[in-house]
DNA sequence: TTTGACATCCAAAAGGTTTTGGAATATAAT
DNA sequence: ATTATATTCCAAAACCTTTTGGATGTCAAA
């Protein structure tokens, strides 16, 4: 039923080698003949059998994406965000997108990027929310396979990324909230086999080690990433004996948790209890109070992880393999002390 | 450089043709040369090439979904959770799932799904957040593509679809707040070019006409689904001369915004004013305070939608081609007095 | 007239798989 | 011994495209 190449060629008389140069522009095809083929090519509505393209070119001109899921029901704004600018970056230079999802570290994790890379389903990989230890990026660099990550690892491997300066970040939260006066600062981590957890953990750390406060492990509780967890835990460094009075999130979803965990117990989320996320996802900005929060462009770097991706696929020499970007600390509402809760 | 069946052939001295039988489980091929067969594979890491493999079979095990980003930002965790389900769904099946974002209404998109589908790069298509006049669908059932959606439309046009009674959902709102007294109920509508909206709208006047109070249209404002809009809508309905006591809110974003806003006049959510949601993102539970919302399993609908297009792909006839789901309200905080606003 | 350059076209191979329609051999039934 | 029936294998076509390496014809220069 759809129109091919062949059907062009055997309606005007031509090879088909003819209909498909004139169609891809080659200049050994003469301009009257160039003329009646993308005429009839209209007129029949010939598209171009994209997987025989693929096939004939050895390039799928496809960019792959698993998202890791924690929870079935994933709700992490953040990935849409990832997701959208890693979509739009692809699709700007003519690349689609294959997602899957998978829950990080599971079993099943190996075999869909099997599938995906050794299928030839996809030309190049992106690889989000990086592990110390992550197999999905030995794997990659051992094959040799175009990708770009978001994020490091504490692997000694060479490969191209985006990064966030999580010390840089959380150093800032920390000093906004030092100079507020704040001695005793609680911080909810995100899983430990998270790389950035190194990261903005240090920043936490560091900036307590200087102001000669000392770092006190009972104010450090791990967290999942979900607003339930950040709930849940917000609840343990609120049963201390002598809780915090200010609290740094390893993001923001545990942040809005940690938010609600106090505001149920009546207490006032800057007033009482000072709050710091990270990420800038766009509820920080609708909650109540609103969320001060670092800032990390998101939409940008899943842009620039699949900009980076098809440079590499294209065979282009890339001008930064790492970037380290500065995040920025935006406040609101959750660290400064107001009339209202 | 990667293992083909003409690899394995010629280490075995078989054909393709046998090698190929032999993996494909076929019944013409001996038990001794099937093991030959499959522990050459085994050793030599053979993977099809599932270009090759939807070349041929005319299938490329693909499903395609497009997102309609409204803003650049996309955040809408509703989605997130709506792909996982698509996905997860297609996945079970053997299917892939690609993905593109494009702004709806606008003039790309009919180029998005035809490059999907004339391409042959999908198999069949999942569309969510139909329109009264839905131009997707229109061309999809013209095409007479595969395809489920998740939505009805205001077309004359039999296609498959799940949605959820948005009419009865709002209903149900309704009939809380005006059983907990509320008189004054204001409406934040989605836009209005979203079948969705329709119904919802619906039953929120039918609610009024029904309860003798009678709609205003002062008392409803139209929004575009972001809690920004929900925000600045709010505004809009308290700074009128008789503001409602209670609002209802075409999705769970735009009640957070409202929420915000309401907030931020001094006001208590609950106490002062009453808000519902719809949709129940996992968010809904952790804001301050927890928000009334009418669930709906998106999920589920997203996993049933893309079990529906496969089946339609695969021939196979559908027990129930248009499936209309029964929300369910879920009570918090929002619309009930408490001492903490 | 021959040579070379140029313009225009095309047959065939290649990419890796599945499927069709036998072929070859062995075994059982007549 | 012949026919029928399984069993096991394979050559070749097909899916649709791109690319290679000419072929053919024209025209101008030598």
């Amino acid at each position: 039923m759809p129109v091919t190449l062949k059907d062009i060629a055997a309606r005007l008389n031509l090879s088909i080698t003819t209909v498909s140069r004139a169609l891809g522009g080659y200049p050994d095809v003469a301009a009257e003949t160039r003329q009646r083929v993308l005429q009839a090519a209209r007129e029949m509505g010939y598209h171009p059998n994209v997987i025989a393209q693929s096939l004939q070119r050895r390039r799928s001109n496809t960019l792959g994406f698993v998202i890791p899921a924690t929870e079935r029901y994933l709700s992490d704004p953040f990935f849409l965000e990832l997701l959208s600018g890693i979509g739009d970056g692809a699709a700007q230079r003519g690349f689609d997108l294959l997602v899957s999802t998978c829950a990080p570290l599971s079993s099943e994790e190996r075999t869909v990027y099997e599938r995906m890379i050794r299928g030839k389903r996809v030309d190049g990989m992106v690889v989000a929310r990086t592990r110390k230890e992550d197999e999905r990026i030995s794997y990659l660099v051992q094959e040799g396979f175009p990708m770009a990550a978001f994020g490091r690892t504490a692997l000694a491997l060479d490969f191209p990324f985006i990064d966030v300066d999580g010390e840089e970040g959380v150093g800032q939260a920390m000093a906004h909230l030092l100079g507020s006066g704040h001695r005793r600062i609680g911080f909810i981590s995100p899983p430990v086999y998270l790389m950035f957890t190194e990261h903005r953990l240090a920043g936490y750390r560091r900036a307590l080690e200087r102001s000669g406060l000392g770092f006190d492990a009972s104010l450090v509780v791990e967290g999942n990433l979900s607003q339930a967890s950040g709930y849940e835990m917000m609840g343990r460094l609120l049963d201390l004996g002598d809780p915090p009075s200010a609290v740094v999130c390893g993001n923001d979803l545990m942040a809005l948790g940690a938010i609600h965990a106090i505001q149920e117990r009546g207490l006032a989320v800057g007033r009482d209890i000072a709050v710091v996320g990270f990420d800038d996802i766009p509820l920080a900005e609708h909650c109540h109070p609103p969320l001060t929060t670092v800032r990390q462009p998101i939409y940008e770097i899943g842009k620039m992880a699949s900009e980076m991706v098809i440079q590499i696929i294209e065979g282009r020499e890339l001008q930064e393999r790492q970037v380290i970007l500065q995040p920025q600390l935006v406040i609101r509402e959750s660290t400064v002390t107001t009339e209202r809760g």
